[in-house]
RNA sequence: GGCGAUAUAGCCAAGUGGUAAGGCACGAGUCUGCAAAACUCUGAUCCCCGGUUCGAAUCCGGGUGUCGCCUCCA
């Protein structure tokens, strides 16, 4: 079955065919390691993960290269301001190289808690010194570059077009814009591609233009060529890539070697939080940590994410979270279900629910559609192991871990000897009815941090 | 000022021409000594006005609202 993605570049879906056999080449912007890594960070790469895994579903392989920038990305996109892991590194009273470790690994980590594949290739800014060097050396023997006082800039005048994923209109961008245009710049919107560092400044390296860095967009353009060749099949980032950071990323390989470097672009869209958007002085910008200090798995994070289409906003609200964490339990809960029954299902049945599945991821990674599909199977009245079967196939795709269901759902979990002790107690008081007293232990095991619940199977335990 | 999205039940949202998926919440019920859980059932004609069509949430025009980008940010 055709899979059919969205590509920015021709603002249509297109039927996906990789460019080089059974291969699929993908680049995914990555985090700048100077902070943590927020929920709408990671609704980018819960979207990445999916298509790895949807791309691997469809039987393709992957080489994937997702780039950890650690050096060079400005405060402002406009070539202002300090380098972000310097600023970090100064206010934590640490080296940029500790802070990029420390940032690194939290992210790693919250990935892990969201099941999302590791790309095959991850690449470090501040290991790639060399490559960037020589891509920026190209593009400035290639007529594309010149030297201002502080840096090297890319002549956007030069190229054939530019913008070309966005429909700005650089006339009139200038007359609304906030931001004051370095006089040493011949186009506003021309970009550093090499910046000249300052005294103080602690990552920097040799270059034909003495002590420097790269600029930030640099990073992505020569480690996807060095990895995936100069043009590969999909490249991934948030739609605030689009104006700036892929504009100029795709101006660079112009520059370099005159091609445009990705097949098919694809952005995903904004987390919002309460309606609007999620921003520091707001205080509504939330880590996976923060949402697990209120009960919300990243799992059930996860889950959230499928509630919308990746190009549309979602509106974040803890209420919304929640919701997804009663759902993702329900989810496990039914796939149990499902593993201890002993109905038949038609063949005929299964394999409509897998290509009613299918289509759906393959449309443009509809995964709402899917998941409806998914709670048809979940709650169906017949409870069969072959259900299981196809809920642990799309999981596949889904990455929830419904496999280890159980041990989220802590049916296995070990009950320490002093609440086994008022179990026992209790059941004798139900068998003798004496109620009052069953309530009270009830109310006692409930201060000891665990809630009971009489089921038609018997008494069932959980802790708060 | 420029560019672009979007408007579907209480909330999150699928659906792009043929009589509205799904999740959560609410309500009702089953079960239960009670509670909880679980399970079942129940709800919208799709922002407003006009047009095209046999037929529109879905296309076109005009409003209104909201949001985003052009600073930082996925």
């Amino acid at each position: 079955m055709a899979i059919k993605l969205y590509n920015t570049l021709t603002k249509q879906k297109e039927n996906f065919v990789p460019l080089n056999g059974n291969e699929v080449r993908i680049y995914s912007c990555g985090p700048t390691v100077y902070s943590f890594a927020h929920i709408g960070n990671f609704r980018t790469y819960v979207f990445v993960d999916n298509l790895r895994r949807i791309l691997e579903y469809n039987g393709y392989t992957l080489k994937h290269v997702m780039n950890i920038t650690d050096v060079g990305h400005l405060e402002s996109d406009s070539d202002e301001g300090e380098d972000k892991m310097e600023k970090a590194a100064r206010k934590e009273n640490k080296s940029p190289y500790e802070i990029a470790k420390f940032y690194t690994e939290a992210f790693f980590k919250d990935m892990d808690k969201l099941n999302i594949e590791r790309p095959e290739i991850i690449a470090k800014a501040t290991e790639h010194i060399e490559d960037m060097l020589e891509f920026a050396k190209e593009i400035v023997k290639n007529g594309y570059g010149y030297e201002t006082s502080t840096a090297i800039y890319f002549d956007v005048s030069k190229l054939d077009k530019y913008p070309v994923l966005s429909n700005r209109n650089i006339e009139d961008q200038i007359a609304g814009a906030r931001v004051d245009v370095d006089p040493e710049k011949r186009n506003p919107y021309d970009f550093a591609i090499w910046i000249k560092a300052p005294e103080n400044h602690i990552m920097k390296w040799e270059s034909p233009w003495g002590l420097s860095y790269p600029g930030w967009h640099l990073e992505c353009s020569a480690m996807s060529r060095k990895y995936l060749g100069e043009v590969f099949d999909i490249h991934t980032g948030g739609v605030d890539h689009i104006p700036t950071h892929h504009e100029n990323e795709i101006a660079q390989s112009k520059g370099a070697f005159g091609k445009i470097p990705a097949k098919t672009w694809m952005h995903v869209e904004f987390l919002q939080v309460d309606g609007g958007k999620m921003s520091k002085s707001l205080g509504n910008v939330y880590t996976i940590t923060q949402l697990e200090e209120k009960g919300i798995e990243a799992l059930a994070y996860k889950l959230f994410c499928y509630t919308a289409h990746y190009r549309t906003k979602l509106n974040f609200t803890f209420e919304g979270a929640m919701a997804s964490q009663k759902a993702l339990n329900r989810l496990r809960e039914s796939y149990i279900k499902h593993l201890g029954g002993n109905e038949d299902i038609d063949e005929t049945i299964i394999e409509e629910y897998k290509q009613k599945f299918l289509e759906a991821v393959n449309d443009d990674l509809n995964l709402p559609l899917a998941m409806g599909i998914v709670w048809e199977i979940a709650r169906n009245e017949k409870k069969s192991k072959k259900f299981a079967e196809v809920l642990l196939d799309f999981d596949r795709i889904l990455g929830l871990d419904l496999k280890n269901s159980n041990k989220y759902l802590e049916k296995n979990m070990q009950i320490p000897e002093e609440i086994a002790e008022l179990l026992e107690k209790r059941k004798i008081a139900r068998e003798e009815k004496n109620w009052a007293l069953s309530d009270e232990i009830r109310d006692e095991i409930k201060q000891r941090g665990y809630i009971v619940k009489d089921t038609k199977d018997g008494v069932s335990i959980e802790k708060i």
